[in-house]
DNA sequence: GATATGGGTTTCCCAAAGGATACCGGTATC
DNA sequence: GATACCGGTATCCTTTGGGAAACCCATATC
């Protein structure tokens, strides 16, 4: 037998074959502006309406003011937030998500659910190793 | 007025009042297993059925051996893929996507469906700009 | 005997991400 | 007068992510 190349693996991947390029394109396009730590978690943290620049950077805790600072602007490059410099004293400014960002409403929804669920996950599965080291 | 604090925001911001922290750290805990820019992808590229190591590597493209290496060891200390070595010979090595990694289907979904909205709005716009600029 | 393929590992290197700390001007509060 | 808050900057530093290239063994093919 000349080597059978399916290996139990059925003839050959679609993928081979290119069809799953645009997916993976897609899913690299909106990693390549979503990339990092931070820029999630702060889209989330302004769904729930405009927020100011201490108020997001307690909301989503640990951040530090320079990272903040950076990433407020990537987002508002990418027009995901707009920025808006409120004439009090002392200027407090509003950062608030453009409607284009709620596009993005599905995708966030998913990844906290599925975060949410992955934690208590590996919770419960904590709980099980040490019922079974305890014995 | 003693320095109306609202600024026209809206008396408080809920998530100040950390309503919004379990989906930020739902969020952030989604992000550290699926950090970096390849695990999506890869994920992604294994939905199709299993694959083996240049397979995978052709349908991603531009990932270096060393880095799909690595990433694929952390899919699998996490749960979502799969190794198995086939005795054939040379030996083959197929990953394939584990029952958990399912639960990441319509985070993977959305994700994509976006990221090719995305790329066609970019294109979109860089029309419009083409149009203004030959003015 | 040379070359190719599969499935990687090793080494070296660079750039980017991101944290710690200090600092700024202006205002308000104790 | 000291302190705190706001919205950041500036500087320094460490960690990581990730690319390039070489190499590995084994088989198979020309």
């Amino acid at each position: 037998m000349k080597n059978d190349l399916t290996n139990g693996l059925g003839t050959k991947h679609p993928c081979a074959q290119n069809a799953c390029a645009e997916g993976v394109t897609g899913i690299r396009d909106a990693l390549y502006v979503l990339n990092g730590k931070w820029k999630l978690p702060l889209i989330f943290a302004l769904t729930e309406g405009p927020a100011r620049f201490k108020d997001i950077q307690r909301t989503v805790g640990d951040i530090t003011a320079k990272v903040l600072s950076k990433e407020l602007k990537d987002l508002e490059l990418n027009e995901f937030v707009i920025r808006t410099v409120l004439p009090t004293t002392p200027v407090t400014v509003s950062y608030e998500l453009t409607p284009y960002s709620l596009s993005l409403h599905k995708v966030i929804k998913e990844l906290k659910d599925w975060g949410i669920q992955h934690r208590q996950r590996i919770i419960a599965s904590r709980k099980v190793n040490n019922k079974l080291e305890s014995k």
